[in-house]
DNA sequence: CCGACTAGGTGGAGCGCTAAACCTAACCCG
DNA sequence: CGGGTTAGGTTTAGCGCTCCACCTAGTCGG
């Protein structure tokens, strides 16, 4: 049925072990006319080698995981946004030879499981839930070499990528401050929960602190990241915060709902509330009015993320410690100064 | 180091065998008292079956691809499109016990290497240009099962799952031509190429033909579906096809582009041009006018996929001809009657 | 009471590959 | 000219699992 490495070497008159030294470009052993001759074989023959068996028998898979929370009772499925992160993980495995399992983890023990069961070489955790990622951490993880994307675990098992949320949050912040906003809303899910979510919280203060002003904690509105959470927080803005000039959302999917609310409500953006997301989705620029937002570097984290688990993998050193992804404001057309 | 099928059966004091048949679920072969007393020292000691060694044993690895082109050097997933069906394509895959292996394929022949390597038991191919699909029918499928999404391959090795496109551009245009539009520009890939597209674009004229109404073939324009590719038709529009009074575009995110490069020459939509697209993305309801689309449930395509494919795998027969999934009008605000 | 059958197993071969140890002739240098 | 080295291999022993063939004691109909 299939060609295996017998057939290359029966047919090439060599031992299975030089055909096998050609195949993995381990060149020291075998002489130019042999790699030549096998390579010739190998190609006529269209021989692709069995991963598996290789896995088996090597300690090496070249196979990373991608596990991504897919909790969401109703749906059950990964975020659109997660999977366009999986794309970008998969070209920069791909240039290196490795290849990309996909896996929605809707519990977390289920992570042992997606992590022993295809011997993989590592994983990336993408965007778990802080206390999820201590569960996690405490499921043995049995050697195999781990990164978490986006989440702020306080145990050591896991080091991490994630974009500079504190300082994005704090541009965000100082960008509407610089405009001469002081009331200005905080949207986003519960803080305690999500590590991102408090980064963010924490910078936006910190350009309070640093105008010398104060914030005032009623101004909070604590929501999931939908676009229909944004709606409703839009939808009641006037009404609940009636002297709020400004709104940041901790996600641009967030604000733009709440963009959607306010117009709705009949206010409106940037004229009455200037809103400011975070992201940098592509959307941002395809809604009315334009979304001014904070940009982190998908390719980037995802570049960075690979670099590291490979790199950690291939040295069998630990990685280094959590890296963070630079951002930028990216100023659009949804904040302005506030009316006098 | 790793608890091995043999660990747990010298502990239960059976062969390898039965324990093999318990965690496969066999339970013709085993005694309920075995099944249990294996099952509880399955979980004590943690096992986990290697998938490797089971698909290398085996004939089957529960292992499916999810192929996308990838143009060398940007990722995959370019599209939403893509990422909200690959997204559910994994769900699928999952309920049904399956791994999902993620992978960009830049060049037809990659194909065979991805579909080999691994002992997939079956991919999908999704978003194939049909002549990069006959070139990877032609590599040798070597046995493993391929569903193509949205594609229109002319040869029979593959089958395939896709929207009705015909009906849906003819849904399209009948609405157009039903609020009293005559002069409508289709605007989208080259058809040529793209059999997607060529499906909509005869949909688009069999809706005039059946309303007795001939259809200017001036009234195109061949672009690729992106945004900025739609701001620039949506610029030049009033200039280049002064009495077009409506736009078909053969993906949201094209009509999308359109209407905002409508806005920016002065001119606005609905009022002075309508615009119609399709897909029925998210983003549709999140931009200003609320784009009218046709809307095909995803949902349903990447549910079809997995269950053809699935189950043509473990039947052992070959799968249905290709599927169709329905389409539906969705009318929201881009679209109105012309000016008179 | 015999042959056939069934329930509940066991044992070994082998899937395709690689790590590690081993082999052998040629070469090289003091 | 003999010991060490090197280039270019080969051999052996699995990796963890499943398929297939086989075994054995009870059971049961005629």
């Amino acid at each position: 049925m299939r060609v295996t490495l017998r057939d290359i070497a029966d047919e090439a008159g060599v031992s299975m072990m030089t055909v096998s030294n050609v195949v993995n470009g381990n060149k020291a052993r075998v002489s130019p006319e042999t790699i030549e001759r096998v390579r010739r074989i190998v190609a006529e023959r269209g021989y692709v080698p069995s991963a598996s068996a290789r896995s088996l028998a090597a300690k090496s898979s070249r196979l990373i995981g991608l596990l991504v929370p897919a909790a969401d009772e109703d749906s059950m499925m990964i975020s659109p946004h997660n999977v366009a992160i999986a794309g970008q993980i998969e070209r920069e495995l791909r240039k290196r030879g490795y290849h990309l399992l996909l896996r929605g983890i809707a519990h977390p023990d289920e992570v042992t499981e997606a992590l022993q069961s295809w011997s993989l070489d590592g994983a990336v955790l993408l965007g778990f839930l802080d206390e999820e990622l201590d569960r996690i951490s405490k499921a043995t993880i049995g050697g195999v070499r781990v990164l978490a994307v986006d989440s702020y675990s306080k145990n050591r098992i896991t080091t991490g990528v994630r974009a500079d949320d504190f300082a994005g949050a704090k541009l965000a912040a100082e960008h509407l401050i610089a405009l001469g906003h002081r009331r200005i809303l905080f949207a986003g899910p519960s803080f305690s929960d999500v590590g991102v979510v408090h980064q963010r919280f924490e910078g936006f203060l910190d350009a309070f602190a640093d105008a010398g002003l104060t914030w005032d904690d009623d101004l909070i509105e604590t929501v999931n990241t939908t676009h229909a959470d944004g709606l409703e927080v839009g939808l009641r803005l006037l009404t609940a915060h009636p002297r709020a000039t400004a709104v940041f959302a901790t996600a641009d999917i967030l604000a733009i709902g709440i963009m959607e609310g306010i117009a709705d409500s009949g206010a409106s953006v940037p004229e009455d509330v200037s809103v400011i997301g975070f992201d940098n989705l592509d959307l941002c620029a395809y809604v009315t009015p334009k979304l001014t937002t904070i940009a982190q570097d998908i390719g980037e984290k995802a570049a960075t993320a690979v670099r590291m688990l490979i790199g950690s993998i291939e040295t069998g050193k630990q990685p280094r410690k959590a890296v963070t992804i630079g951002v930028d404001l990216v100023e659009r057309a949804s904040t302005t100064r506030p009316r006098t």
